[in-house]
DNA sequence: TTGAAAGCGCTAACAG
DNA sequence: CTGTTAGCGCTTTCAA
């Protein structure tokens, strides 16, 4: 193995040169850093991650922590494909800072707390990336009480003193509504994420707030639990299609679940975007290509690792200064969803 | 920070014994190792990760570069949910076995080289993880060269000398051919996978010999160019209905094309399973919520994946044996395939 | 601007 | 079974 004593040695210069080159380059002669840069091609010289770190006490690495829900399915949690694109753009960031990605799955809660502890404790990354963000979430309070630089994608309850990246839930899904009431629909259904997250309130209060803005009431059986998968949107809208008086339009959590809704519509002999229109929530690139193409609150997932990442490394960089980044949603409107059918 | 130092002093043992502890536990005599376990709880200790790398030499991590195409469908789809359902399986097992999972994207197959090059010389990893297999894959030669443990998913045209887990293309194919032709289908078309991939001359392989099995000839208008998502199935399949004699069934590279395929179907006002059999690869969780749902050539990623783990950490431990693991495909039967048409 | 030397926290002989 | 000790490869004073 090249260390930098071989790289000191064959430059003719001393290790405390080479480690000047690698970390103040602009502290050492031109003309040294010439033959350096020279022997270090030659040698094709590294420096060892490991040593680096534990004297610099930096890793280079960003920890993210997937919660795989191994009962349903063994999926990703949050929503597929949206997890999907959302970290190769934090991937691409991260890559283009000179950072990689630790990935450490966790299998429930349980463990999850388990991981963040062991992350810190071993000191694997320099900061971590949350997401799936509960209200009251346990790991922000542990993060917090540890001051270990972290940068969450969503609010918590307790957010005010975090760093975040936090896309308008509220206001992606008043865009639904009003579109949904500008092509005359009046009752317009409403299927719930999963429990337990803090987007599910803030896209809830999102909900009641425009439905009220429109002179709409809310109405119990107009509201289904729901989930982030094609079943449970399946689910959800055969439950509301066996109304007596079964809503227009719905607004579904993802897009995952709009596809499940639409294919409940669909094995009923009615048509979406004619009899129901649904709406996604994510933009996730199958939406454009689903039969027929769905209407949805894009989420800008590129955009949304971007700011993460970079919110995160300015944290690492500077541990007062907390960004919080708000980003607005778009309604993308396709055929999904179209007038509202006449009075039955 | 706590160290072993203080772990030592607290339990009155020396850090050789803690290291013990940490790393033979078998050689620690029950009552110290009681009286450690109890401080290292009380005083939440571990182990630094850099520390411990630098004196054993591992990093108990292994590597994954996915290779990021920003413009094409050359390789990896960020959209590709076969993709993260590999991932999520490797990721598990890694972490059943201890062991975490290091990303770095690469933008280009030039960068792409350079990232292995780092990963090994900075020893960031024990292991690497390699997909999207070309024929003669300069990654290997670079692995091969260093000696470097790793498992590729798919093979490569020199792959008698390393470790892989490869899921037999060609029977896939043939399963299909059979499939359609018990069907009553003698036009079946095919899409291409994108070039390059060692995944596409296998596959090539099976389609012609499974052909020429059933007395078929292989057109060459009925082999179109195509790609993984959903854009390069819908050109293909309309290439293909364009022609004078359209093909009565098809077989795509993987399950996002052939929604795309279905798409360029309906378009026309045909029905996908009926006027037009289609033929997925992967069997994505999508692939039955799709309408029609799609008969697909399944791929078991959760396995895969854990294969994959497998060979790379026995590798590890044992260098000279380079496990070959060969995974047959399943024919899932759906409804985007049926009899078929009668001739026109 | 460069060099010498003292560790970072841990592991792995080896001696006791 | 436990303790002592010499580094792993690097960064970082501090002198020169």
């Amino acid at each position: 193995m090249t260390t930098i004593r071989d790289i000191a040695k064959r430059a003719r210069v001393s290790v405390g040169t080479i480690s000047n080159y690698l970390n103040n380059p602009e502290v050492v002669a031109e003309e040294t850093r010439q033959v350096i840069e020279k022997v270090i091609q030659e040698l094709q010289y590294h420096p060892h991650a490991a040593a680096r770190s534990l004297k610099s006490r930096q890793t280079r690495r960003l920890g993210l922590v997937p919660l795989i829900s191994l009962e349903d399915n063994h999926s990703l949690d949050p929503g597929d494909t949206a997890f999907l694109e959302f970290l190769s753009a934090v991937n691409t960031a991260a890559a283009e800072n000179g950072y990689d990605i630790l990935l450490s799955t966790a299998t429930s809660t349980q463990s999850e707390l388990k991981i963040y502890e062991r992350l810190i404790g071993e000191i694997q990354v320099d900061g971590l990336i949350l997401m799936g963000m509960r209200p009251s979430d346990i790991r922000v309070s542990l993060l917090d009480g540890r001051s270990f630089p972290f940068v969450s994608y969503g609010r918590s309850a307790g957010s005010q003193h975090h760093a975040f990246v936090d896309v308008d839930g509220a206001s992606g899904v008043g865009l639904a509504v009003e579109h949904l009431y500008s092509l005359g629909h009046r009752q317009i259904a409403y299927i719930q994420p999963p429990d337990g997250l803090m987007l599910s309130c803030q896209r809830w209060d999102g909900y009641c707030r425009a439905m009220a803005d429109h002179g709409l009431p809310v109405i119990e059986e107009y509201v289904a639990a729901g989930g982030f998968n094609e079943r449970a949107g399946q689910l959800a809208m055969h439950l509301l299609l066996d109304l007596p008086r079964p809503p227009t339009a719905v607004i579904a959590p993802n897009d995952l679940s709009a596809f499940g809704a639409m294919r409940a519509i669909q094995v009923r002999g009615l048509a979406a975007g004619k009899d129901v229109s649904v709406v996604g929530f994510d933009d996730i690139k199958l939406a454009s290509h689903w039969h027929p193409s769905l209407t949805t609150i894009a989420q800008p997932f590129r955009q949304i690792g971007f700011e993460v990442v970079k919110a995160l490394i300015s944290l690492i960089h500077d541990p007062q200064e907390k960004p919080q980044v708000f980003i607005e949603p778009r309604l993308v409107v396709r055929q999904s969803t179209g007038a509202a059918p006449p009075e039955r």
